[in-house]
DNA sequence: TTAGGGTTAG
């Protein structure tokens, strides 16, 4: 052709656009604005449509726009149309919205191009919205705007409104249109209407590729895989060429089913037919190995990908944050955000997941800013994730002001928040959002109330929170549901109330690693080790495995026996098995070792101070109270502080506990005014036990007194109980008889009560009171509790009572307690006969004396252990004075070490001195 | 018009 006239150029150019060569297109484009050829309104439209094809394009297309402004087509239906449809391609909706509101005149293409924008935006209510003004503009649906409005109901889940519209669809005559019947289909698999979908399917005149892919799509969305493999079957028969929608599909089915057998089967099929280069098929793949656990193949899948979308980006993205790789998912946005402009809701959702702990608040505020900058914070995915981001962080009051701001709310937004609460411990709240959730007409869902439940966790929440929430399930026929039960069991177990929780795991026929880990820890923390040991045994009898709760709950099990040496095969199994990078496990192991008396196994597998958590820093301070390091607990405290950690009401009971045991009564003092002053704890009755015990250890009984009646929270057994042992320790008879009385109101059945006051009595050689007291615990029927030792010598465990005479080699243990006793009195010992009960003579009380469990249990230590090596005796009871004195001399005139745990602390002797400091 | 990526819970 010699000479191109105006009307050529626009056809070659529609030509490329039209078989796909859109290079080419720009490139004659190009050419003919150089030669001053003015390109025409077909042109322009279908070069701008060539733009919606590749995100690379994306920058062209805004150029055309450019170019449209200057040239002054602005106006033109078409282009002006073509341009929203562009713009709402990309996600760059407030562009597309302005383009709709500014247009002179608008077609049905136009409505339609906005609805499209919205929908595939992740905002198909919009859509909606401009469905309904269409109606009430009076403006005729087409197929295609049809078929949108069908896939917005489907993504709305909102059956009845599906309905109206199919009532619509009926009236307009298009009910048997192939793409609108098609929509249908994936509408009604939206809804998990699996049996309408079907009926639609069948009932079609005409089928295409996507009737079979829709069908293929709503079973496999519904988790009926098997069902979807056989429609494929049905559709190769039937000679319909499967293409790359469909095996997307069938990829996805085989993940949402967690089925990488047969994933892996249908990626050995898109390799035999050549499809493994294809985008979408390759991004179902992505997410197929993430979820199935391979997240190797899903990253190596990823790295190789020959070419990748938006969607590649945002399955790698959530991959990551599956993986709790948290920072590499970071990294990745940064990447994306600096080679491309596009992102889309979904890219953020994935990037807030990775903002899920206090330390990445500021990288969560910064994606913040970035959803404002793109325009995405209207919507209501956005909002929803922005409050679980801020709850993970800590910041509560970040996320009420995201759900205040939002513009429309759903049952997410309402389960977030109330989550949120939870997770932060503010029951309280929790509560309250719970009960605005409802009278704001949202119903709770199996997910409310596994929330919920989760804000009852102390015996005390039981009555007012647990009960009530209990009842309301039942009343809403939530009992029978899987997640619910367990959380049920969880929340009674969390309690203390292990009856209830028992008798919810007998009923239950799904027993899950949930519920069997809820019963361990149970039992380990409220119930006993040994019923913990024996479920821990079980589970693994009924063929579960273990994960990170079993191997928390087993070392908790072993921390409430002390059983160091269980503990240690426990240990060393999760190290095996890679366990022991959990966090979790690690604290539960810290604690195992701590209150098995190995304070230097704990400082070993201490975390770094930024990868602890309150936990750690807990577990940490009560290990170093309870052995005696009190400077050691306090400067614990000091950098937990200083790496940011906020303490709560367990970090200050060690702390005041350290305190009190460690004789820093000024400190315990001006710690227990700060908790409330400086950290906003409430102190609780623990805090006080703890000053009443402070004060009263170190002899200010007066304050100790004034102290209980000015407490804000009634005393209680514990209250009266440290009072009556401090007047027992600094002889204060009258005081003492107080304490007993009260102690005695609040429990008539304490034997410790009668024990300690006929000690006080006898302390000052009031037999008769003391006589008075036997009495009255006779005729109560109330016996003191037996004492009893144990020691464990060459992994045996030998235990001892009272006087004990029963063992074979009672001879010799007898003999070495006589060698022992003249050993440390040459070195200085003198009995504290105080100590005995009865009113005996001297010499009689020092032989009581001398048959304390305790003691027999050292002197068989003694004789049976390997020379030089550490003694370790336990004590069901509070270690008797003397008998400290006696270990002590002990210590220094054999040159033993030797570790005594009774039920609150561990002692440490070496060298004539304990670790206590002698103020217990 | 079909597929693939996301939020609450586990």
């Amino acid at each position: 052709m010699s000479e191109r006239n105006e009307a050529s150029w626009n056809t070659i150019i529609s030509g490329c656009v039209g078989v796909g060569l859109y290079a080419e297109a720009f490139e004659l484009f190009r050419k003919m604005l150089v030669q001053n050829i003015e390109p025409n309104i077909f042109v322009l439209s279908s070069l701008i449509s060539a733009c919606n094809k590749s995100a690379s394009m994306v920058s062209q297309g805004i150029q055309i726009h450019g170019f449209v402004a200057k040239i002054g087509l602005l106006s033109d239906v078409f282009v002006s149309t073509a341009l929203l449809h562009f713009y709402g391609t990309y996600g760059f909706m407030s562009n597309a919205r302005r383009f709709f509101e500014e247009m002179p005149e608008r077609n049905v293409v136009s409505w339609t191009s906005l609805m499209v924008g919205y929908s595939n935006n992740g905002d198909p209510e919009e859509a909606m919205k401009i469905y309904s003004r269409m109606r009430r503009e009076g403006i005729s649906c087409n197929q295609n705007s049809f078929a949108t409005v069908i896939s917005s109901c489907g993504s709305l889940e909102d059956e009845l409104l599906g309905r109206q519209v199919l009532a619509h669809v009926v009236v307009s005559g298009l009910e048997s249109n192939v793409s609108v019947a098609n929509s249908l289909i994936s509408m009604f698999g939206s809804f998990g209407d699996v049996e309408n979908a079907k009926c639609v399917f069948y009932r079609m005149g005409e089928r295409d590729i996507i009737s079979w892919n829709s069908i293929i799509s709503a079973y496999s969305q519904n988790g009926i895989c098997e069902e979807s493999l056989r429609i494929f079957q049905k559709m190769r028969r039937a000679n319909v060429k499967p293409n790359s929608t469909t095996l997307s599909s069938l990829v996805s089915a085989c993940s949402s089913v967690d089925n990488l057998k047969w994933g892996t089967g249908i990626h050995g099929l898109v390799v035999k037919l050549g499809l493994d280069s294809i985008v979408c098929i390759c991004n179902t793949l992505v997410t197929l190995y993430s979820e199935s656990g391979r997240f190797e193949n899903s990253e190596l899948l990823f790295l190789e990908m020959p070419e990748r979308d938006l969607i590649s980006w945002n399955s790698m993205l959530a991959s990551y944050v599956q993986n709790g790789q948290c920072r590499e998912a970071l990294e990745l946005l940064a990447e994306l955000l600096r080679m491309s402009k596009i992102r889309s809701h979904v890219t953020f959702a994935s990037a807030m997941a990775a903002c899920s702990s206090p330390e990445t608040l500021l990288e969560g505020k910064t994606v913040h800013a970035l959803i404002i900058r793109a325009g995405f914070h209207e919507n209501l995915l956005m909002g929803n994730s922005l409050i679980t981001m801020y709850g993970k962080c800590g910041v509560m009051g970040a996320a009420e002001r995201a759900f205040h701001t939002m513009a429309a709310r759903d049952g997410v937004t309402w389960n977030a928040l109330i989550g949120g609460f939870v997770e932060n411990e503010e029951p309280r709240e929790a509560m309250k959002a719970f009960k605005s959730m409802r009278e704001n007409g949202l119903s709770a869902n199996y997910i409310t109330l596994v929330n919920i439940l989760g804000s009852c966790s102390a015996p005390n929440d039981l009555l007012t929170y647990g009960m009530p929430i209990h009842a309301s399930i039942v009343h809403t026929g939530f009992e029978r549901d899987d997640y619910v039960k367990n959380s049920l069991l969880t929340m009674y177990a969390k309690c203390g109330d292990l009856a209830s929780s028992n008798f919810i795991f007998a009923g239950f026929a799904n027993k899950n690693a949930v519920s069997w880990n809820a019963m361990i820890a149970a039992n380990a923390h409220h119930g006993s080790g040994e019923e913990a040991l024996k479920l821990f045994v079980e589970m693994h009898r009924s063929g579960l495995g273990f994960d990170h709760f079993s191997f928390s709950g087993g070392l908790a099990a072993s921390s409430n026996l002390a059983i160091l040496e269980e503990g240690q095969q426990l240990h060393n199994l999760i190290i095996k098995l890679g366990f022991d990078s959990d966090l979790h496990v690690t604290n539960a192991a810290m604690d195992m070792y701590g209150k098995c008396g190995e304070m230097v196994d704990v400082l070993k597998i201490l975390p770094e101070p930024s990868n602890r958590s309150r936990l750690s820093w807990n577990i940490l301070i009560s290990g170093f109270s309870r052995h005696g390091f009190f400077k050691e607990a306090l400067e614990t405290f000091h950098e937990m502080l200083q790496v940011g950690i906020k303490p709560d009401h367990v970090t200050f009971v060690s702390l005041l506990s350290a305190c009190n045991h460690g004789g820093l009564i000024d400190e315990g003092l001006a710690y227990f005014s700060s908790m409330t002053s400086e950290f906003g704890v409430t102190p609780g009755i623990e805090h006080c036990v703890c000053i009443i015990d402070l004060l009263g250890r170190s002899g200010r009984l007066g304050e100790a007194e004034k102290f209980i009646t000015e407490m804000p929270i009634p005393p209680n057994d514990l209250v009266w109980r440290s009072l009556l042992s401090a007047c027992r320790n600094h002889n204060n008879l009258e005081l003492g008889k107080k304490a007993a009385e009260r102690l005695l109101e609040l429990d008539p059945s304490d034997d410790a009560a009668y024990v300690l006051l006929s000690n006080v009595c006898a302390i000052n050689g009031r037999w008769d009171d003391v006589e008075t007291v036997r009495k009255k615990m006779k005729s109560n029927n109330i016996r003191k509790k037996p004492a009893c030792s144990w020691v464990k010598v060459k992994n045996k465990v030998t235990s001892f009572g009272m006087g004990d005479r029963s063992h074979a080699q009672t001879e010799q243990i007898y003999m070495k307690l006589k060698d022992l006793m003249k050993m440390i009195k040459q070195a200085g010992y003198v009995p504290d006969t105080s100590f005995a009960l009865h009113d005996t003579d001297e010499e009689q009380k020092e032989h009581n004396l001398w048959n304390h469990s305790e003691k027999i249990a050292l002197a068989f230590g003694l004789i049976n252990s390997v020379e030089g090596s550490t003694i370790r005796v336990f004590k069901n009871l509070r270690v008797c004075g003397d008998c400290h004195s006696v270990y002590k001399h002990v210590s220094e005139a054999v040159r033993r070490d030797i570790v005594l745990r009774d039920p609150y602390r561990f002692h440490h002797f070496s060298r004539g001195k304990c670790s206590c400091g002698d103020y217990w």
